[in-house]
DNA sequence: ATGGCTTCATAGTGAAGA
């Protein structure tokens, strides 16, 4: 099963190269993030028409998740349970025998921030949820926009980052949280380039000098078995890419 | 360089992302 997450940073903007992306790789579930898409204006035919399902939660301007799949989605769950948030951010659901979490964690923009407290509150439900969610289903996988690089290797500048959002010690705190509940980085169950990135800032050429961050990311649960995991450079290539870019797991 | 670029909502700029 090939499992894949996208943050597009507008499915509107993207949706030709999401298109061309599912026709060449053919994943079996791909979680998309920042759809920013209300659902009534979802590009639903245009999906279907690539030979896809989908479910989506979606709102005008920001945030927004969905998973494409080849099969079924059964037992769609929208949002962390018991956790209020106008901010669509979660969808799970069960395909084809594995539980599908898609996320889109707040980015907290700077560590002296409102937002920042809100995204350690919301990794902090996120990861009770989970607790409970993995006893329900053994075959879970994690899949999303963490904004969160868990090491130093997985930023472009350790010291120039060092303390900033998106690297600061509580959120990788939070991650390895997470990891406590025995899911695992697909990425790194193998030996990888150095300097492997999913994000790379607009500005400044930040893609062409590589300054970039890993922070999109495949967690699994140990009952679920990993014969590859790797970052799909391509799309970020193209004209008008996203700033993100695909990364893609295969599982059993 | 508290900048740089892109998107959205809006109709000239501002917020937010990471």
């Amino acid at each position: 099963m090939k499992v894949a997450t996208w943050n597009v940073n507008s499915l509107k903007v993207r949706l030709v190269q999401v298109q061309d992306w599912l026709d060449e790789h053919q994943p079996d579930v791909l979680c998309l993030q920042e759809t920013k898409t209300e659902d009534a204006n979802f590009p639903l035919t245009e999906i279907r028409q690539s030979g896809y399902q989908v479910i989506y939660s979606g709102q005008k301007t920001y945030n927004g998740v969905a998973i494409i799949s080849k099969k079924p989605a059964a037992d769609v769950q929208y949002g962390i349970p018991g956790f209020a948030d106008e901010q669509k951010r979660v969808l799970a659901a069960t395909i084809d025998g594995v539980r599908i979490v898609c996320v889109y964690v707040p980015n907290g923009q700077s560590i002296d921030s409102d937002k920042y407290q809100y995204k350690l509150v919301w990794l902090s439900a996120l990861q009770a949820w989970l607790k409970e969610e993995l006893q329900r289903y053994p075959k879970l996988a994690l899949l999303g926009d963490y904004n969160i690089a868990p090491e130093d290797r997985d930023v472009h500048d350790p010291v120039a980052w060092a303390g900033n959002v998106l690297v600061s010690e509580p959120e990788r705190a939070a991650f390895r949280g997470l990891q406590q509940l025995g899911l695992r980085d697909a990425f790194r169950i193998f030996e990888q380039p150095d300097k492997s990135f999913s994000w790379w800032d607009y500005r400044m050429m930040g893609f062409r000098r590589n300054h970039g961050l890993r922070i999109d990311h495949i967690l699994l649960s140990p009952q679920l078995a990993c014969n590859a995991c790797s970052i799909d450079r391509a799309p970020r290539k193209l004209e008008r890419p996203s700033d993100h870019t695909p990364v893609l797991a295969e599982i059993a």
